[in-house]
Parts: structure tokens; C-alpha cells; sequence
DNA sequence: TGCACTACTTACCTTTCAGTAAGCATGGGA
DNA sequence: TCCCATGCTTACTGAAAGGTAAGTAGTGCA
């Protein structure tokens, strides 16, 4: 198996959870398509500044994998490839707002300190 | 400086949560903080089964400095040292919980789908 | 002829994360 | 005198995550 042998045994629904959400692209990738409703790979990448090919297409893989997403196949050229969200994909955008509420309030906080290095 | 440079400028909220509670233990010793209020540290190495010494040190002085939990050392011998959560922390571990139920119902799933191997 | 477009794939390297094992300081009890 | 307990610290090692750069296929267009 060249995938990641995950879900393993968890010790708690956060563990569980992490385990499908951690990796440094996928709570955007979530976000972008949970926005969007439907995007092509080149779109993601452009939404997603930073992120390598090889790192979009490793995590959309896995998010795949993990039922997150559907990714859509037109046997066209130049090739088209669109992924959109599954139900779960959805929910779990849905659980992850309240801590993405917190981060921003966090992010406000340490910025009204200046303890943050903002450059 | 030997601490990570973190708390660098996130793109969102999820961003700057998962900066602050990435890391294999973190969620674990909040829900143990949460739940008992006040632990020495050999009891939370005893309530997290599997830690290390470092592993478990390591993670507590990063969550003392993000300001999600105190720490309260007594000059006594032998050592004795108390964490708790502060207020932060707490509501941290509150904006967990959605995604920790998310967490527990897929775990439910993937079981009753036979797709997790439960050893 | 050759280049662009798209969605990948591959090889290689660096950085970060995590685990093991050992050591340290101090005072009390056997 | 030696060992035990507690809460760390340190050094070394391996594994995993992530980054860079280049290559691939097939068609259309200049």
C-alpha cells in the first residue's frame, strides 16, 4: 500500500477527526470547494496560493479517499478534472467553524497584544 | 531561539486554531485538564497512556506559552507541579466539541461499514 | 516544427515530528 | 550509604511531512 495506513484504533472523535483533517492544505481545500460548490484542479491551485501540485494532488487523493470529496473525470483534452464536496465533506466543514471562530478571535487578541510578528 | 516560530500569519481562523492544538497530545491533555481541572504532571503522563516524558513536557510548555493552560509550581522535594486550563484553553476545548462529535459519528460509520481495522 | 494547455507523476532533498534511553537535582526513608 | 520519588533535560535516531524541479500525454494552434 502506498497510501497512508490511517484510521487506526482512535482514543477520541477528535483524534478521528485530526486524522482526516490534518495535513496543511485540506481545512482550505475544504473551505475553497465549500464556497465554491465545484472546482477544477487548476482553479484550486490558483485559489490556494502557495500550495505545489504535487501537494494539492496528494491531499485532494486522500481527502478522496476518505469520502470527503468526489472528483469528476471528463475523458476530454486538454484534460478536466472537478471535485466538489460529499455530505461528509460538508458536515465536517460545518464541525470546523466554531474552531475557526476561535482561531480568528485568537488572531484578533494576539494582534491587539502585538504579539504578533505580522511582516 | 530553540521554541517553534509559530503564530505566523495564517490565511483563516482554522489556520491559526490548528497551529495552537496540532500536535499528537494537545487535544488529549485539554480534555484531560478539562475534565479533572487541576493534574500533576505524573498524572497526566498516567492519564495519557503511551506519552513520553519528553513528548508530554514538550507539548505542555508549548500549550503554557500559547496561553491555553497554567502552570503552577510548588518549591517543594520532591518536584511537585500543577497544570490547569485558563479560560483560552477552555474555550478552546468548547470549540472542539463539534468536531469531535464529527470525529465519534464517522468513527461509528467506518465501523458499521467494516472499513476500520479494529485489532 | 514546435509550443501551449491541463492534470498529473516522479525523483530527490530538507525540515519537522516523535520515540528511546539516559542523566540530573534534592531530600527522605531503609 | 544507597535507593526512591518527582519533574524535568539532553542526545541520538528514525519516520513522516513537505518542498523543488523536472517530466509525461494528447490535442490544438501558429
Amino acid at each position: 500500500m502506498t497510501a497512508k495506513a490511517r484510521r487506526g484504533p482512535y482514543v477520541c472523535g477528535i483524534d478521528a477527526a485530526m486524522d482526516v483533517v490534518s495535513g496543511k492544505w485540506k481545512s482550505l481545500i475544504l473551505w475553497e470547494l465549500d464556497n465554491h460548490g465545484v472546482r477544477r484542479f487548476g482553479e484550486l491551485r490558483r485559489g490556494l496560493p502557495g500550495v505545489s501540485e504535487k501537494m494539492l494532488i496528494q491531499q485532494l487523493r486522500e481527502m478522496e479517499q476518505d469520502g470527503l470529496i468526489n472528483r469528476q473525470v471528463y475523458g476530454e483534452v486538454p484534460p478536466k478534472v472537478e471535485y466538489s464536496l460529499t455530505p461528509d465533506g460538508r458536515s465536517l466543514n460545518a464541525a470546523l467553524a466554531p474552531l475557526g471562530d476561535w482561531g480568528t478571535a485568537r488572531a484578533a487578541r494576539l494582534t491587539a497584544d502585538g504579539t504578533l510578528h505580522t511582516h
